[in-house]
DNA sequence: ACCTGAACACCGTTCAAGT
DNA sequence: ACCTGAACACCGTTCAAGT
């Protein structure tokens, strides 16, 4: 035994990165710090300090790690099959953000993107490009389809239910538990808790929510382009 | 002078929530600290404590003023005016949140929503019902439009131009100084180079792109109900 | 009823030193 | 080249005390 502290694993930028994408994954953003990210790699917190510059740019890193579980579009489909192509990848890019809810507040606002996310928006602008969409119609689609799934993803956090049945049993118990502070808030707002009921009874599916805000935007993307009404084959 | 401390104003929960406002705007929601309130206030941080149990309750409060800035849709108005009255709201959440950058990403990410939040989605609700739109269609067409202005606005707050003009500076910059990795990029994102390239010389106008967006939407919210295509009189 | 003082258990980060 | 120890200037918050 001459060499000291074999169990501990050789420090490096990815596995700092990646201990730190998991301590977020579980404790959220405000989880994540440099100290318990350095007791978790057996460390004192000034070893990670030759690995990453600061926090910021910790944070920076596991965004784009997030970013590269992200699916871009096909790049060898069938040019005329966009749709699909941006279909798919605004379903995985939420799906990703529900993977890493921390993230959604993250995600657009870090300043540097990285080559995951560059990557990400090159493959995106590309299909696109090559269904025929212009430059500027290119930014559009993008703009206004990413703007959707964040704003989703952002929505789907405040909400205390995570199921459809769930939902439904959140706003019965509301109901009967609280009666007279119901009543109060019928009588202010009555629009809105007319709904909530209704969506209570009914059941709330996150999933085709989204989906059908998403195709909405797609029959509006698609009008941007009149000459291809869709594909070709299929 | 046998009254001390005449100058201080007596500390109350609006003034502690106003004056917490007014330290978010000028230095973002990081800068926001119960220390720094406290100080500004001229008096000791526990001294906040009295007022406001901690500072998860301190920014659900600011969030609400914030909530209060929103114009909501007109009550009194044409229920066949849905969709102006939609437009604006967006138009008027979106400002809201320039003036509130650092709210953004806490808006609807706050679990317990303030009476003015509740208003606000009172008075939206109740404008698409009396326009007679389904419960459900009600559901829809407010998740997709809110969160449509989420997602623009943190997506406005990464780039790193403010105006059509300074987005032409800064790429043209770009594009000067460094020849050599902008050469590098251009080889591994070719797409996004390209449309970046010309987007820069023609300039980019965020109004404008975020209404472009919002009438794409409004057309598909408009196809949910084809029995009234616009409203009867204008 | 409202504010204060001192303290506790945390942060991110610098600097000089160890191996 | 990589990690450590001690320190600094910050956090939010509790508890007991002042007026």
């Amino acid at each position: 035994m001459s060499t000291s502290k074999p169990d501990r694993q050789r420090l490096s930028r990815d596995l700092v990165l990646r201990s730190a994408l998991t301590i977020a994954d579980r404790e959220g953003s405000a989880g994540l710090t440099m100290r318990l990210l350095s007791t978790e790699l057996g460390v004192v917190p000034m070893a990670l300090y030759k690995h990453v510059a600061n926090k910021d740019e910790l944070i920076d890193g596991i965004v784009d790690l997030v970013w590269a579980e992200v699916e871009p579009p096909d790049a060898s489909g069938d040019p005329a099959q966009w749709r699909p192509a941006m279909r798919a990848r605004a379903v995985s890019l939420r799906e990703t953000l529900r993977r890493h809810p921390w993230a959604v507040g993250l995600m657009e606002t870090r300043m540097r993107p990285g080559p995951a996310n560059l990557a990400q928006h090159n493959a995106m602008m590309g299909c696109l490009r090559r269904a025929g969409f212009s430059f500027r119609n290119t930014v559009h689609v993008t703009s206004v389809l990413d703007a959707y799934v964040y704003g989703f993803a952002l929505q789907q956090q405040t909400l205390p239910f995570d199921t459809a049945e769930e939902s439904g049993e959140v706003a019965q118990q509301k109901l009967e538990q609280q009666p007279a502070e119901l009543a109060e808030l019928a009588a202010r707002f009555p629009y809105l808790i007319e709904v909530v009921a209704e969506l209570a009874t009914a059941g709330y599916d996150y999933d085709a929510e989204f989906e059908t805000g998403l195709d909405l935007i797609l029959d509006g993307v698609q009008r941007l382009r009149p000459e291809w009404v869709g594909g070709s084959g299929a």
